[in-house]
DNA sequence: ATATAAATTTAGATTAATCTAAAAATTAAT
DNA sequence: ATTAATTTTTAGATTAATCTAAATTTATAT
């Protein structure tokens, strides 16, 4: 039977945290209440009250009226959750065959299992990779994390060259559409050309021609070349 | 985030559920809400409050003072349960370097994770395993389970042999006394005497001669051998 | 600078799961 | 067949997480 320790972080204080670290780029600024709420889907007073809370254990700065920021503990808490939903989701592509846009859900469920060691065997067995499925980066072991100098399609002048590197929506309707069209982590993408009237990109992906709209533009990361 | 069901099952409903599954042999018996009470660490007035919330949803038959059993319905959704957590067992063990004596704790958090695609592709990965680490049998994924005609080596005579086949107590405890005398699934066992003083016995497991407690004999599952 | 809008917090209620203590039913013992 | 012991259930409270609706604070816009 699962014992509880005093002072054992629940579930769904772990999705505030979690949360809140997202939000607020890894950590690093202040999010405001209506933020978390639109986030985990709940009420701004819900949001309150855990927040109150969590201030209390020490995982969040918290002035009233005027945003939460994590802790160093909160921190720490919030990129462990991150990492073992990253490498869970590698882990049901690379060894269980799932493709990236069935991952998210499942993993949001394995993010929340206690033990370190697993977690670490998990990484081994993985030759400790560095990326999600989608591009996004895996923290390590002490929480740190390597940001990358990504950009999103959208910001490509005409006549730029990139390489997709991530995806800012996850849902399995985009990722379908990107695998339908051929678009992958690593496909070699070049501006040809920008329509100001409704803000689609004609472009070349992997050598194949294509027009994108905004809304697709706007959710694919790259990495500029020269 | 993880959407809710109308008529999802909560994890403190599937921790019932399978308790019962487990203390009524693989469903096939009722079991008194003591019992239920003592294996999940609650007072039988909450025992009380869940059966009847759980017969309310068809998980359970329930008379007032007269005990509880599964119905169907129940039955399949401790099976998934148990099957998940045997698996999950193995997979710990094959895949990531567990001992048998480390495995039990984490299973009982990974065995409510909910997707069918995972549960099946791990059981491929793990090229359809029927036993856990421990010996027990694995559910298939029709909730159907294999029931062995395993006997506690407390019951052998002297003279008889057999092999180890499974062990009644998983405590870390128990299995690593077992790890440190080379005793494992598969060990050949043959008793050489019985000491009715203290209920202790001797023993030789393949080949090697020792001396066993009651407490020992009275926890080690065998296949009694012609 | 003041009014209005938006965001946030408070107050009070609700639900799930639990508890303690008392009451009721069943079982065991003389 | 009563009494005593045990088991089980009921009644009423508690805690965590949530909600609605009202109050308050902050931001925005003339």
């Amino acid at each position: 039977m699962c014992f509880k320790f005093k002072g054992m972080i629940t579930l769904t204080e772990e999705n505030y945290i979690k949360a809140i670290y997202q939000l607020g780029k890894y950590g690093t600024v202040t999010v405001s209440t209506n933020s978390i709420a639109d986030a985990l889907d709940t009420k701004a007073s819900s949001v309150t009250d855990m927040v109150k809370k969590l201030a209390e254990k020490d995982y969040l700065n918290y002035k009233p009226y005027q945003g939460t920021s994590l802790t160093p503990k909160g921190k720490k808490i919030a990129a462990d959750v991150v990492r073992k939903h990253r490498l869970w989701e590698v882990f049901l592509v690379e060894k269980l065959n799932f493709s990236w846009d069935e991952v998210h859900e499942i993993a949001e469920q394995l993010e929340h299992i206690k033990s370190e060691k697993l977690i670490n065997e998990l990484d081994k067995l993985l030759d400790y990779p560095t990326h999600d499925p989608h591009g996004d980066p895996i923290p390590d072991k002490y929480g740190d994390i390597k940001k990358t100098d990504k950009i999103l399609l959208f910001s490509l002048t005409e006549n730029a060259k990139g390489v997709c590197v991530g995806v800012k929506d996850t849902s399995s309707a985009f990722l379908k559409y990107l695998d339908k069209h051929n678009i992958a982590l690593g496909s070699e993408i070049k501006v040809l050309s920008r329509e100001d009237f409704d803000d689609s990109m004609v472009i070349q992906i992997d050598g194949v021609t294509m027009s994108i709209s905004q809304a697709v533009a706007n959710n694919l990361f790259v990495k500029e070349k020269g």
